[in-house]
DNA sequence: TCGATTGGGCACCAATCTGGTGCTAATTGA
DNA sequence: TCAATTAGCACCAGATTGGTGCCCAATCGA
């Protein structure tokens, strides 16, 4: 369908909560008190961030989580990556990788390339460049990024 | 897993395998073979894109289907929400429509909405504004919006 | 007229994914 | 020690997905 899971709609929310706290750190419970998500879940999303190190946890009373880079440089792309793993850009592209050149027989479409792979390639290339930043203050991605028309922008 | 389905991808094939062939009309069975693409479930697809005017289709010997309008006033858009439905942007954005003004409890991280929600609209927004033909020949696509930076387009 | 070929409708299925929960152990600060 | 927190693992019900079977309806050519 199209469609991220929750579970990274609730990475990005816990995420864009962190945003400009780093140093101390948020707990899981405050988290999913604020937006009513489930705790249980959310913990278990913030622990797969912290295996892919895009943010640090620490155990104990005070314990919590927090980003361990600044917004600007973590993409959504990473973060769907992370909790949903990136998506399997099959057949083609990662055989002429592998072996440069010969014909493509896994992808029975492949001379004409799969549509629907330059589609989720582009909105992958997309992911990529929206930052966690931009999701916090839209204004951000399109001011900085001038010579990009507006409506072609991600967010 | 952000993905779009196979039928989706079944029918973006059959329809760029109908392009620039309008009058004659393409059979399912045609399509199946030159793809190796399940038939059955190609037929099923094919119905409901037919359904949703965007193929013709004509029983019979000699029948099959074939584009109702050119390639370049086809969207990708259209395609998938013929055959996955459109994306529910649910929560404020329709609430806004109905309630206009209220506050929206829905959604419990409305105030701030949803990060995905963003994410999933410009989505949305990039595959209305690609075309079959760009699908076809992508050069096309470039070419034609200069003022795009050909970086931030879908395909 | 008859048969072959095509699409249309409906039901059905197995496998997978998704969202979510329970329980217990380990860690840490007060 | 106690309370709060993360970590790990197993588990579950429901929805989605990809795919198939079967028969009917239309249409064309012989």
């Amino acid at each position: 369908m199209l469609q991220l899971t929750k579970r990274t709609e609730y990475g990005l929310i816990a995420l864009v909560h962190m945003v400009d706290r780093r140093g101390d750190f948020v707990s899981a419970r405050e988290i999913s008190e604020t937006y009513q998500v489930p705790r249980r879940l959310l913990a278990e999303v913030l622990k797969d961030l912290a295996k892919h190190a895009l943010v640090d946890s620490q155990r104990g009373a005070t314990g919590g989580y927090c980003l361990v880079r600044p917004a600007e440089e973590i993409t959504v792309g990473e973060v769907v990556a992370a909790l949903e793993g990136a998506p399997k850009l099959a057949g083609c592209e990662t055989l002429e990788a592998s072996r440069a050149g010969g014909e493509c027989d896994l992808e029975p479409s492949c001379p004409i390339r799969s549509p629907l792979q330059r589609i989720r390639e582009g909105i992958w290339r997309q992911m990529q460049r929206t930052t966690l930043r931009s999701l916090v203050e839209p204004v951000f991605h399109i001011t900085n990024l001038k010579h990009v028309d507006p409506e072609s922008t991600l967010i």
